[in-house]
DNA sequence: CATTAGAATAACACC
DNA sequence: TATTCTAATG
């Protein structure tokens, strides 16, 4: 039993240092920062100063002497958020702080804890966390083993299911019944398989961090107990975000205490598709009554037209708490809005405006890249960007796009990392065991199989006894036993101490894997075997190779330290938390944002989380934001064409400048041009031709289109095709991009019956079809 | 066993 | 369109 540190005496004394962190707070925020006990939920919209609040009340818990750092328990929901907090709490008290050892991401917070309790669990404490793509192989693998058909039941689909019941804590036997109907009706057995390997693997996925600390918890009252007593202070920023098994972790820990702080935003919650209950804010007060709640409503971040629009499209929402957001500051720009032909235009427009603002354009100062950012819903977009400022030049970064991680070579490379460091690790292994190319493959493999299972080994034992007792093919053995001789080299140059970046370069080499690059001719070979180096320079940092693959499991954002100036692209979901003076929010078109996909599953409330996300993207920009679509765009190589996000008619008119781009609704003026357009004559002379756009007939006409005929004009054809009428006659001859020519017997609403000169008589949906005239050359 | 051509399929967001 | 999977061939 310890004593309380922080109370009594030690308080006292330290309760008359300087406080000057608590000088920059306005009221609300100081009221924050000053109820330390009990139970707090802090409301904070967009922009209010919420870290700095969170930042202030641990610096003040510090400070104050009313926890020690190894005391306080701070989530934060990405890692970056983690780092951030962890240097401004540092800033705030002049030093940084030596060890805030439970700040982090539930997930970090949870494979810290797990590491303690890992037998309580089945594992071992050295148990390796799997990543996506470990986790499909995995389910593909118990999915065989079930005898299921794997492309009616996927891997994929099945990993959908159990995450989610991961979210909500629940363990295989706890999954009711109403729930199980998936795979028919095996999925609860599937899981209970999963798991079952995933132990005999000592391995666990993202959704046992929280599961199986959670269980531990609620089995083992004097690890709880202990816990308890440890965390004094409990803070979780983004709140509106936890799952269930994150609540009830949470509640676990705060029951006795309360001392709770919870930072949230229910209009700024984005992550139901993870599992998260906005139910957990709202229902807040019940969990803890008598709890202070404190709303935070003055916005330092946006101008007042930026926080009007933003105001104006989450009101559209039904279900929320409702703030009323305010700023006192009095000048600034209208959004902007603009619409474009293609997605390429889109983006070279945004490279122009990009351009024109690095200069200096409209009322603004020139703009460093590093203020700039491009948000957006989905990261296919991002490759139009991508390939737009590759060519004009525009250093861009882009955050959470694919990852440096998830590469083939690297993940190769960290499968040799991951066997040497555990031999248990039978994904890794049969990653490595023909990579490079040594001869040995599914025969072999299945050999390795049976030797393991006959002796109830892992694969990578399961070789090395094959190999003794013989039962390994002739063939095989040459090769097999250097793979041996050299894990059992490596692991033992790990026990030795040998430094492991050596060790790393040294695994790369004798395993054969550089030289399999050095001698690949394919153009991408160089760029790998340069990311391979990369790899081992970013070893570096670490202790030991164990401390690297268990940062790379958990840390996949790419956190690259560049000192050029960089725009950033990244997607909304990413941008959660972060600001930029300059905004750009392109790919505003129904079915993309909000994206049709969302919508269909989950219906109105699907619709009302992509709001809050077209919320949060608004919310980001400080002094210009700029939101975009485009008539067309491509979509697995096919023309599709869309209207307007439907976000975009609840854009308050007053606070929205609607810029024409050259060349769409018969538009074109040298006005609407980036770098142009700074003011003068030709703003009053267009501002009513802009203002007409925003009420055009054109408009007008493309939403009614949302009702006739949907998608698909595969002209190149000039804006007036927009117009063409695209109905069908019987016995028109048409195009189809897989079926070819063919000539159309009968027409029920948009589906159309074609006979194809190749592909015989097919039902087709109506905008897959091109009049045979119009063919695109 | 490896290579290859052709087919299937994919893409919503993240720790 | 780009990647991945499959079956057929060397």
């Amino acid at each position: 039993m310890t004593t309380a540190p922080g109370s009594g005496l030690a308080a006292q004394a330290q309760a008359a240092r300087p406080q000057p962190y608590l000088d920059a707070l306005n009221p609300e925020q100081r009221a924050a920062v000053e109820t330390l006990d009990g139970p707090v939920l802090m409301l904070a919209g967009a922009g209010t100063g919420k870290t700095r609040a969170l930042t202030a009340r641990i610096a003040h818990l510090l400070v104050t002497g009313r926890a020690r750092p190894n005391e306080i328990l701070a989530v934060t929901f990405t890692n970056k958020a983690a780092r951030e907090m962890k240097q401004r709490v540092g800033q705030l008290l002049g030093e940084t702080v030596e060890g805030m050892p439970w700040l982090g991401t539930f997930h970090a917070l949870g494979v810290k804890i797990l590491r303690r309790h890992a037998e309580l669990a089945g594992l071992k404490s050295s148990f390796t966390i799997l990543d996506t793509d470990d986790q499909i192989r995995l389910l593909r693998q118990v999915i065989r083993a079930e005898n299921i058909d794997e492309k009616r039941w996927t891997p994929r689909l099945l990993a959908g299911i159990i995450d989610n019941w991961k979210n909500r804590a629940w363990t295989p036997d706890k999954v009711p019944l109403a729930e199980a109907s998936a795979f028919n009706g095996r999925a609860p057995q599937l899981y209970a398989a999963y798991q079952a390997r995933l132990k005999s693997l000592n391995a666990v996925d993202f959704g046992d961090l929280l599961l199986h600390v959670v269980t531990i918890f609620q089995t083992h009252e004097d690890i709880l107990a202990q816990y308890r007593r440890w965390f004094r202070y409990i803070l979780v920023d983004e709140y509106q975000d936890t799952n269930v098994a994150q609540y009830l972790w949470l509640r676990l820990l705060a029951a006795e205490h309360r001392n709770i702080c919870c930072v949230g935003d229910d209009d700024q919650s984005i992550y139901g598709w993870r599992g998260a209950e906005v139910g957990n804010i709202l229902r807040f007060e019940n969990d803890f009554p008598g709890a202070t709640v404190i709303r935070l409503e003055q916005n330092y971040r946006s101008t007042p037209h930026i926080l009007a629009a933003a105001s104006a499209v989450i009101a559209a929402n039904e279900n929320r708490l409702g703030k009323t957001l305010w700023t006192d500051r009095v000048e600034g720009e209208k959004l902007r809005l603009i619409g474009h032909w293609d997605g390429e235009e889109e983006a070279r427009w945004i490279g122009e405006d990009i351009e024109a603002l690095t200069r200096g354009s409209r009322a603004l100062q020139p703009m460093s890249l590093e203020d700039m950012a491009i948000l957006v819903r989905a990261s296919h977009q991002m490759r139009a960007f991508e390939d737009r400022f590759l060519t004009i030049g525009l250093p861009y970064r882009v955050v959470g796009g694919p990852r440096f991680y998830e590469r083939l070579e690297i993940r190769d490379a960290m499968a040799y990392f991951r066997v040497t460091v555990s031999f248990d690790d039978d994904l890794a292994f049969e990653r490595i065991f023909n990579t490079p190319k040594r001869g040995l493959g599914e025969k072999a493999m299945q050999q390795v199989v049976a030797a393991a299972r006959a002796h109830g080994v892992s694969l990578c034992e399961g070789l090395a006894i094959a190999l003794k007792e013989g039962s390994l093919g002739a063939r095989y053995r040459k090769a097999a036993t250097r793979l041996v001789e050299g894990l059992l080299r490596w692991r033992a140059s790990a026990r030795d101490g040998v430094n492991h970046v050596d060790l790393a370069r040294t695994i790369l080499e004798e395993s054969g894997y550089t030289d399999y690059w050095t001698a690949d001719k394919s153009p991408e070979a160089p760029g790998r075997l340069e990311n391979l180096k990369e790899l081992v320079k970013a070893l570096e940092e670490f202790e030991n190779l164990q401390g690297f693959l268990e940062h790379v499991a958990l840390i996949m954002d790419n956190a690259e330290a560049g000192e050029d100036e960089k725009l950033t692209i990244m997607t909304l979901h990413a941008a959660k938390g972060l600001e930029y003076p300059v905004v750009y929010l392109p790919g505003w078109e129904d079915g993309l944002f909000p994206s049709q996909r969302s919508m269909d599953e989950t219906g109105l409330k699907g619709l009302e989380e992509e709001r809050r996300l077209a919320y949060v993207g608004i919310t980001r920009a400080a002094l210009l934001c700029t939101v975009s679509f485009a008539a067309n765009r491509r979509l697995y190589g096919q023309w599709q064409s869309a209207l307007p996000s439907r976000f975009i008619d609840e854009l308050p008119a007053e606070h929205v400048e609607v810029l024409t781009p050259p060349g769409l609704y018969g538009g074109g003026y040298g006005a609407a041009r980036p770098g142009g357009m700074s003011g003068g004559l030709a703003d009053v002379e267009t501002r009513a031709s802009r203002a007409d756009v925003y009420n055009s007939p054109g408009w007008r006409r493309m939403q009614a289109r949302a009702t006739g005929r949907a998608g698909g004009q595969a002209s190149r054809a000039p804006v007036v095709s927009l117009e063409a009428s695209a109905s069908f006659a019987l016995g028109e001859r048409v195009f189809h991009q897989k079926f070819g020519y063919g000539k159309i017997t009968a027409i029920e609403g948009d589906k159309l019956s074609v006979a194809f000169e190749k592909a015989g008589e097919k039902k087709v949906v109506a905008s897959y079809v091109s009049g045979s005239d119009d063919i695109p050359f």
